[in-house]
DNA sequence: GTCTATATCGCGATAGAC
DNA sequence: GTCTATCGCGATATAGAC
């Protein structure tokens, strides 16, 4: 009984806690301003180390930047994607409905809106991997494929569901849709009150014959 | 005649030329890496002089930026918009038909493509920008304000020239066809080969009632 | 294995000589 | 109008204390 048995199936050793706090303080602080105008020493700062002492867990900036990604993605994902949505995702396999699914995509922006920090952060990051020469370039070009393949299919799905297949290509309607989520993401986070991205995106969806509930069946996303 | 009268309305001094050549090298290196990754050593070297030779015309970084934006956004809203487009730009007349305008913007797109680092440059920029704190935060509020109430204009009228006049909200299509180019910009520079931003674009506004002529009509946009 | 202290580098920016 | 010299700052790398 010298070590009391967690529930948990491993107990986390003190480097392990250090490391996630690393990783929540990296979250939050990308979150707010960039991966550029953070610094390391403001990240270690707020997990109450210096910077050369988190580069002992990290290798280096970027590495961090990767770990934070990882971690967003698998969670955001596996809201309208249970199957393998990303690069270190797990495996998973539980089915939904289209209709539905495309429901959760629409409502997830709705969420998104409750952090603007790490919406603004996805930008500020899909703009700048776009240089090959960035730590996420191919990150960020595995996402977007990954989930081109994956909206495409459940448009189709969609479609087919609603009875509106042949209303357009759903592959095209996949590349459009994400290019049109990351777009209105940038003018709203330059002026949130300008436009509702999940109206929008909406009205977009209807051009391809899928009606995703206009909302007033379910108005109480408030809280 | 000592000074021989140039057929300029204002013969540039060397201070003149000096600054112009500033802003060409800054746009270059801007346009390959991004505004961060570029110092102003660099730009300065390109130029042909030393950083704080290069302070003596800009008061700093920030400043040449804004700089390089507004040329570039002058340039390219001509094309489109003959009247007064962005904060700076001056005013303007001429008209043409709302059919041909949009024919134009499609046309722009393809344009960009042979200048990817100017189109990286904007996706970097417009994504930064969104923090409030950046330098060029309220440039690019005001520019997607300015180009959405053009655009709307611009496709109500295209929609009546088309005889399609209510088949969607204009200011949503405005809003949307902003949203579209710049997320198809983003992943067009991941991956250029995955997508045609042209084909996506006309397949966006055809939804929307207009056809902007497939292409075929004006293949020779080459040189 | 975990962390601190130290050193070096390049950056944007300023002051003052020429 | 352009230079040299210098400042303070942040990123990064290494040595070694605990």
């Amino acid at each position: 009984m010298s070590d009391h048995a967690g529930p948990a199936p491993h107990r986390p050793s003190k480097g392990e806690r250090t490391r996630a706090r690393i990783i929540d303080s990296a979250s939050e602080l990308f979150a707010r301003s960039g991966f550029h105008a953070v610094s390391l020493r403001d990240i270690a700062a707020r997990a109450g180390l210096t910077h050369a002492g988190l580069l002992h867990h990290f290798p280096g900036k970027d590495a961090l930047l990767m770990e934070v990604l990882r971690r967003r993605d698998r969670l955001d994902a596996h809201a309208v994607f249970p199957g393998v949505v990303l690069p270190g995702a797990p495996e998973a396999a539980p089915e939904a409905a289209p209709g539905q699914r495309l429901r959760l995509l629409v409502r997830l922006i709705g969420r998104n809106s409750e952090t603007p920090g790490l919406v603004a952060l996805y930008a500020k990051l899909s703009a700048e991997a776009t240089d090959p020469e960035h730590p996420a370039h191919s990150y960020f070009k595995e996402r977007y494929r990954i989930l081109r393949a994956e909206l495409t299919v459940l448009i189709a799905a969609a479609q087919a569901e609603a009875g509106s297949a042949g209303q357009g290509d759903p592959a095209a309607a996949a590349t459009q849709l994400l290019a049109l989520m990351d777009g209105l993401q940038t003018q709203w986070l330059l002026e949130p009150e300008s436009l509702s991205m999940e109206e929008l995106v909406r009205d977009f969806l209807r051009r391809f014959g899928l009606d995703p509930d206009s909302g007033a069946g379910a108005p109480g996303v408030s809280s």
